[in-house]
RNA sequence: GGGCCCGUAGCUCAGCGGUAGAGCAGUGGACUUUUAAUCCAUUGGUCGAGAGUUCGAAUCUCUCCGGGCCUACCA
């Protein structure tokens, strides 16, 4: 054990030896940190004399000043931080020297009166004191707090308690998806739970994580997305329901990637994907104005104006705008694949048109898309779960929303026409033996349930974890998940 | 997968071939209105791990472990 845990260890006995419980079962509190402060700054300064009634407040020891025969100790509780004075004379010689047990990082509480020192500091004078909690390790440093990357992210109450931006952070992610949830509840969304694990993961092209279930003998796979058993419940008919839930993705990490992952998934009946767009953009605007006060963020030095409506742009035509790349002229794999190789792409062999043409608009139009953007119509082999356009059989109604530069939404006019949707599973097989390894796969209790009839629809997907980067500023999304994953530690 | 960088006290960092350092935290002392309190004294280290080069390695080399940034792949 190492020196300093020692030194606490002794001061937490000598609490017991005196009598104090460093760990009681129950605290008298009657302030927040936050509501005495507002008291004591109604109070004028210099006010040492008792002006307001006395209060109870507890937390957290993050600063302490001793100046002999007085004390001061900054608290910290949830509501913020709070000055106390701890003084000799009011105290007793007992209770004052016992202070010498209290460390950075343990919790006490304080009865005292609200005051202000004579600089006006709002302050708590206290009578007593009682220890609440004993810690036994010292909290981060006090004015550089915890730098390190991988320290903060794998003890994230460290970061938590030495650093008021993760606090923020994580305050408005909670926000924002509280946010989300009265948007939709307020348009008669209900909130459902479905499987995480799953007999075949389904619903996006990615890989998954495999699991075994005991009971039944049976492999399980951990959802890569909600899809396909969030329309099971349109179908049943519930009209408008959405989940926000973790996925999981079986793929390496970046600033935008992590293997679990938040997502929103709504689907509402008799809507189509212009509907979605439009709420799309309400949804994020009024989230943001709700949660910041505001419809514009700041993002990696740009300015961003959330509120609607969107700018809307196809596919086809952002290619043409960002790349000069008319796709209707490379209407074919091969012909594709060349040009962009002419350009110095380097693209995956065995990839589709489709996925090409995803290539392209990943490397030409989406760093540019930093001011909301609802980029239109993809190819149908890229969206095999969205319908296709009227018109245009090679298309479908899907759309992905882009700010910032990243997707951060993805939504369709559904594809309820259950042979169509066979036919399209199908296609996905093809591009799979040809190379692509990342594809939808066939799911034939899907299939067997659109087969009863699944009112038009339109969905939407949205990343809850980008969605939260957005609104706080932050560039990597470890930054916005609590405890993202880490390689595990060896000894 | 490739490139670059980081790992030294509980925390933040300096040192980059010649006796392991600073600030904060801790310990002892002074101080009854401080607030990155101040002042005096002081404890604390297998310098990520292992191997090598050298009279001598925190420092140079190699391997490994963990991490970061960029890039590629996954798509």
């Amino acid at each position: 054990m190492d020196e300093l845990t020692a030194q606490r260890l002794a001061k937490l006995q000598q609490l017991r030896a005196n009598g104090m419980d460093p760990y009681p079962p129950r605290v008298t509190r009657s302030h927040s940190a936050a509501e005495a402060t507002a008291i004591a700054e109604s109070l004028p300064a210099d006010s040492t004399e008792a002006l307001a009634g006395p209060v109870d407040i507890a937390g957290r020891v993050v600063a302490r000043r001793d100046m002999g025969k007085a004390t001061f100790v900054d608290l910290q509780d949830g509501s913020g931080r709070i000055q106390v004075l701890l003084r000799q004379n009011q105290l007793g010689d007992e209770l004052y020297d016992a202070l010498r047990l209290v460390d950075l990082g343990d919790f006490i509480g304080v009865h005292g009166v609200p005051m202000r020192t004579r600089t006006g500091q709002p302050t708590v004078g206290a009578r007593t004191w009682a220890m609440l909690a004993k810690a036994l390790h010292a909290p981060p440093e006090k004015y550089h707090g915890l730098a390190d990357i991988e320290l903060r992210q794998r003890r994230r109450y460290l970061d938590l308690m030495a650093n008021e931006e993760t606090r923020r952070t994580f305050t408005i992610r909670s926000q924002v998806v509280s946010a989300v949830r009265r948007f939709l509840d307020s348009r008669g969304f209900l909130e459902v739970e479905t499987p995480i694990l799953q007999e075949a993961a389904g619903g996006a092209a990615a890989r998954p994580f495999i699991t075994h279930y005991n009971a039944l003998g049976e492999d399980r796979f951990l959802r890569i997305s909600l899809e396909l058993h969030l329309k099971r419940l349109v179908i049943g008919g519930m009209d408008r329901v959405y989940e926000i839930g973790r996925n999981f993705r079986n793929e390496g990490m970046s600033a935008k990637h992590n293997p679990e992952f938040t997502m929103l998934e709504s689907y509402e009946a008799y809507a189509d994907y212009n509907g979605v767009a439009r709420m799309a953009e309400e949804m994020v605007s009024s989230v943001a104005g709700e949660v910041l006060g505001q419809t514009t963020v700041q993002f990696r030095g740009h300015e961003i104006d959330l509120a609607p409506p969107w700018r809307r742009l196809t596919l086809h035509n952002a290619l043409k705008q960002y790349g000069a790349l008319d796709i209707d002229e490379f209407g074919t794999a091969e012909k594709l694949r060349s040009e962009l190789e002419r350009r110095g792409l380097s693209v995956h062999p065995g990839l589709g048109w489709g996925k090409l043409v995803d290539e392209a608009m990943s490397h030409y139009v989406e760093p540019n898309l930093v001011q909301p953007t609802i980029l239109l119509d993809y190819p149908v082999e890229l969206s095999p779960l969205a319908k296709r356009k009227p018109g245009n059989p090679k298309l479908v109604e899907r759309f992905e929303a882009f700010i910032g530069g990243f997707e951060c939404g993805n939504a369709y006019t559904e594809l309820n026409d259950p042979l169509d949707q066979r036919a399209r599973f199908e296609e996905q097989l093809k591009l799979r033996e040809a190379g692509d390894e990342e594809v939808e796969l066939v799911d034939d209790d899907f299939l067997f349930a659109l087969e009863h009839g699944m009112p038009p629809c339109g969905g939407f997907g949205m990343g809850i974890d980008r969605l939260v980067m957005l609104l706080t500023g932050q560039s990597t999304i470890r930054e916005v998940i609590l405890f993202p994953q880490h390689k595990t530690v060896k000894d």
